[in-house]
DNA sequence: CCGCAATGGAACACCACTGTTCCACTACGG
DNA sequence: CCGTAGTGGAACAGTGGTGTTCCATTGCGG
């Protein structure tokens, strides 16, 4: 991916430069590059100096999203055991990338940056429901697409719920998985 | 509400303003005064005329958003039936707000405008969901206020859904109801 | 037809953010 | 100890949105 090495400093500050961009720009998508700097405890001439316009920096986010994301995705093991199982653990992994699903739902243009296209879930997450469908563990009105945005949307709602109540993340945790549980599983 | 009394003509252009001000900013939170100027079929200097700063246009779009709201948590008629059933017709009410949904999700802070205390909903809302934890419709491990958020981004998902697929608005509402009915359903 | 309400456009100062340049400082390896 | 990589601050012009003022135009009721 990265054509040319950077020193282990240079690739250090860059890392705490996106690291700060990702947790400032999920709790406010309009903010200026000085604050990201001061949050990367970085003064803005540098972190010019690693992205010389805001669309590079998004797009630096928007690379780090989807490697963290398809880390993610590749722990969840999709392919093993049932399909309700196989989306229990993806909600599972997917829960833990925390500043980052704020950060989604905060700028959606961010996912229709070109390095999206690149990630791994989509292709095996419909293989998922699909096994799901034959195998009697998801409801088979329930296209993939529409899974999708449903466990997208609860994750938002866990994150969400997460900071405006005072629960542990361990108990959002197991809310979100039992009502997509309940959500996907067929009627009786 | 409002103290003094407007020509109709007034109101006419106010309630303009503040639609395309809901349709606009929906879609994008930043976009400028202009914008919205442009979509109402109006001049930037006569929406100053009407809101003389930013807030205070978004303060009149709070107030207009809450009174819908309001409005639609009243036809759903909380109090009636059991208490799963009272939450799918609150589902189908919320679900035809349309853009204000949207508009609630871009714009987070809306939520916190002084106006929306005023709100009709939570009260009625806990009472229902303990009505469904008593009569048996509603999982009694998910409490009211974890079901307002997984009411909430189901709406979310069932208009980004509607943006994103060439689906018919009857079908996605189809898919969020018995989405959240089987979330709410007591476990076998 | 007159007068007022309502409007739109042009122009203006103001402000915050952006992107850039220049210079001074620090740390670290050879 | 010197040179270089990495950094931060100050200053600058450019840009786009904001809020305001002023004036011309339209439309409608008396």
């Amino acid at each position: 991916m990265v054509t040319i090495e950077e020193s282990g400093s240079r690739a250090r500050t860059r890392q705490a430069i996106v690291q700060a961009a990702i947790e400032v720009l999920a709790r406010n998508p309009a903010a200026s590059l000085g604050e990201i700097a001061t949050a990367a405890h970085v003064g803005r001439t540098t972190l010019h100096r690693y992205f010389a316009e805001r669309s590079d920096l998004l797009a630096g986010v928007a690379a780090e999203g989807v490697a963290r994301l398809n880390q993610a995705t590749g722990r969840a093991r999709l392919d093993e055991g049932r399909g309700a199982e196989a989306l229990h653990r993806l909600c599972t992994e997917y829960f833990d990338l925390g500043d980052l699903l704020s950060l989604i739902f905060a700028e959606p243009q961010l996912v229709s940056d070109p390095a999206w296209s690149t990630q791994v879930c989509d292709d095996d997450f419909h293989a998922m429901v699909a096994r799901g469908h034959a195998d009697g563990s998801i409801d088979p009105a329930l296209p993939a697409t529409w899974l999708e945005s449903v466990l997208w949307s609860q994750l938002y709602a866990g994150w969400s719920y997460l900071a405006e109540h005072d629960v542990s993340r361990h108990e959002v945790l197991g809310l979100v998985t039992r009502t997509i549980a309940g959500a996907v599983a067929p009627r009786s």
